[in-house]
DNA sequence: TACCTTTGTCTAACGGTGTTAAATTATTTT
DNA sequence: AAAATAATTTAACACCGTTAGACAAAGGTA
């Protein structure tokens, strides 16, 4: 007998411990240590029978994926409860969203693409050079009342993130335009650099 | 004979050359596509031999990051010199920035940790939904007279660049503290929510 | 019970990866 | 010409994603 409805239960379950058992190896040994022979080790069965449940290893991070953005929405309209004014709630969202990235690190990752590639890189006069220009451009622009060190990185910090974070959507994504980007990119590099000015 | 000099510079010739092939094969079928035996065939010679030029392949990978920072730097030296007025210098060196990571895109992914990770990722619901969320609601609080959806697009990406910028930054270097996290984020939602409330 | 079919699972293999040790060839030195 | 050194390759190891085929367990049917 074995009711039909009791083997999909089963198989379900293993296609939920094959997806755990991944996230579990991520957490522990980072995306790249994440391998099929690895998976079915923890799951106690050999490789090939994940290609029952999943169409191959991309199918696996997809689905991680579509669990992070899952997980993501939910701590956002969590968030959004807090409060009841509108402009709270969408700072409330915002700071779901950075808890979430920090919590859920290794979803966040594979959500958004963001890798820690290349290895200790020790600091370097060379990788500095940039971020030295562009800090020193800032400490001149910097109203002398306000010039400390603190002030200068934070301004340092909120530039980078923009542009950096504005590349790193259109990188991965491609879903903006020419124009928009332009845009944002203009917006955003005026509007800091007029609230250095101006404290 | 063939004076010492000589054979020293043959050797640096092939360093060179290992360097430049990576990078072609990089530009023409993506990081995950290069192998030492690719970068080989090559240059032709067999994969053992790239070992007596680099200790391992993340040694390639770490001095390919090391070229993409100095031609960065020189770009924004040169675009330093556009402008006279520091202001007008920042932004230029912002601008250069943006334009490298668009222009030499494969070293700015390798320099930043950007992956094209997951695939395809057809258009989902569930996948835009954080979007939508936040989406809306700045919308709520953008004015009437200003409520168009190119203006919520724009300030909905420039919020989202600066938090997974943000973001970004600290799970590829970790050389920001806590508390300027929390400084840098909260005064760009602040900053950026008054934007949207007064134009 | 005996047979057949279906299902689940594993073994073995292919071609690929980074890396190393040993064998081989080429070059230089004596 | 012989010996020593350097340059290069071959062969192998252990891993990877993936697939085809063998095998055993279970189910249904006669």
């Amino acid at each position: 007998m074995a009711s039909k409805d009791r083997i999909l239960k089963v198989k379900e379950d293993t296609r939920c411990n094959i997806l755990s058992a991944s996230l579990e190896i991520v957490k522990e040994e980072g995306w790249s240590a994440l391998s099929m022979r690895k998976i079915a080790d923890k799951i106690d069965y050999t490789a090939p029978i994940i290609y029952e449940y999943f169409s191959n290893k991309d199918a696996i991070l997809k689905e991680l994926t579509l669990m992070g953005f899952k997980k993501l929405a939910g701590k956002m309209e969590e968030a959004k409860t807090l409060s009841t004014d509108p402009a709270g709630q969408l700072e409330a969202m915002w700071l779901a969203y950075w808890n979430f990235a920090f919590a859920d690190t290794e979803l966040y990752k594979v959500m958004y693409g963001v890798e820690v590639n290349c290895c200790s890189m020790d600091v370097c006069p060379d990788l500095q050079k940039p971020m030295n220009m562009l800090w020193d451009k800032i400490e001149e622009i910097t109203p002398e009342a306000l010039r400390t060190e603190e002030y200068i990185d934070r301004k340092y910090y909120t530039f980078w993130s923009v542009v950096h974070g504005l590349i790193s959507i259109n990188l991965t994504r491609q879903l903006t335009s020419e124009e928009m980007n332009r845009q944002v990119l203009r917006d955003a590099i005026t509007g800091i650099i007029n609230s250095i000015k101006n404290g």
